[in-house]
DNA sequence: CGAAACATCCGCCACT
DNA sequence: GTAGTGGCGGATGTTT
């Protein structure tokens, strides 16, 4: 079974512990998910204290946390402390021995600390991206992502993006159809990731150009059951095409082309699970033109084929149901 | 399936 | 000099 073990620290912060906690160490097996060994690992002699008031008891310790397939690097307390030594150590010995390593919103610090981010893309709270960059220049800090996958090393930003990084691991290890189980079970959309993207665009655009573009997209979504193309959505903003482009990349981290598609896509999404009517109808409700075309881009973003897709989230969902070939 | 028509996107560059 | 704009060409991908 994959060991998932999280690094816990005296003053940690709940809901980012929290998360992996719940992503990996709920049991989901009577859904038909493979189930992770969850193993919480303290940094520090406990008891320790959460930032909101409460203590924990923590059974491992770093001893552990080395001999993990996955540790997961929960939000850092102080962005301007230096983390434990014996941590740091940790980290690269578990780095040389192959373990997967991923933090969550401020936990890049832990891993820039340790040189791990060295030379490779990152991402952090928004908050705090500015100090990371500043901090460790050798690292290429993206604030306008969901999460980075460097591979071995996979950062999250603030918050809630610690879930869908966390869910990203769970397609990782088990593939679309039993990472759309877990969200399922937490009541969180199913995770917007494609086949081979390095990294998500932000959910909502950053808006350095006053409005123009996120007020495009409003838009688009508003209309996505009509075929609308790039050319319109410049249109509408009141922008040439080449300006328009340009701004979209900026402030929504991905071509307006790509964005279009994903938005197409989540449309199908959420009419396969909520309706009964045919992929023929539904393409045309989400701006596609035949079903060959909506079948062709559900299957790069979502990795399974509709019918695939509506079959493992109706009926109680079978890991085996929808598995990619 | 493949070919032709069409859309997208990015480097380049002149221009403000 | 620096920063942003927007048209163009063509490689690449998408639709018919």
């Amino acid at each position: 079974m994959h060991t998932v073990a999280v690094a816990v620290y005296d003053r940690f912060l709940a809901f980012e512990l929290a998360v992996p906690c719940e992503v990996f160490g709920v049991d989901r097996s009577t859904m038909g998910a493979p189930n992770y060994r969850l193993l919480l690992c303290r940094v520090e002699p406990g008891p320790l204290h959460a930032k909101v008031g409460y203590s924990i008891e923590v059974p491992y310790d770093l001893s552990t946390l080395v001999e993990a397939d996955t540790i997961i690097i929960p939000a850092w307390r102080d962005i301007d402390e230096r983390p434990p030594e014996p941590l740091l150590e940790a980290l690269h010995d578990a780095y040389r021995g192959g373990a997967r390593i991923a933090s969550l919103c401020s936990g890049a610090f832990v891993l820039a600390a340790a040189g791990l981010l060295d030379g490779r893309r990152a991402t952090t709270h928004w908050m705090f991206a500015e100090a990371l960059a500043a901090r460790f220049p050798r690292v290429q800090v993206d604030p306008n992502v969901l999460y980075v996958d460097e591979g071995q090393i996979l950062t999250s930003a603030g918050t809630a993006a610690g879930i869908d990084l966390c869910l990203h691991l769970v397609r990782l290890d088990y593939g679309q159809a039993v990472a759309n189980i877990f969200a399922r079970r937490m009541v969180v959309a199913p995770h917007r990731d494609g086949g081979q993207a390095q990294y998500v665009p932000a959910a909502v655009a950053l808006d350095a150009d006053g409005g123009a573009v996120s007020r495009a997209m409003e838009w688009a979504i508003e209309r996505i059951d009509e075929p609308l193309t790039v050319q319109n959505l410049a249109d509408h903003a009141g922008l040439p095409l080449r300006t328009f482009a340009r701004q979209f990349r900026a402030s929504g981290g991905t071509t307006p082309g790509q964005w279009l598609l994903r938005q197409r896509v989540h449309a199908a999404q959420r009419a396969l699970e909520t309706t009964d009517a045919p992929v023929e109808r539904i393409s045309q409700q989400c701006g596609f033109g035949t079903a060959a075309s909506l079948r062709v881009h559900f299957r790069r973003v979502v990795g399974v084929p509709p019918s695939a897709y509506r079959q493992a989230f109706r009926h109680g969902a079978h890991a085996g149901d929808a598995t990619v070939p």
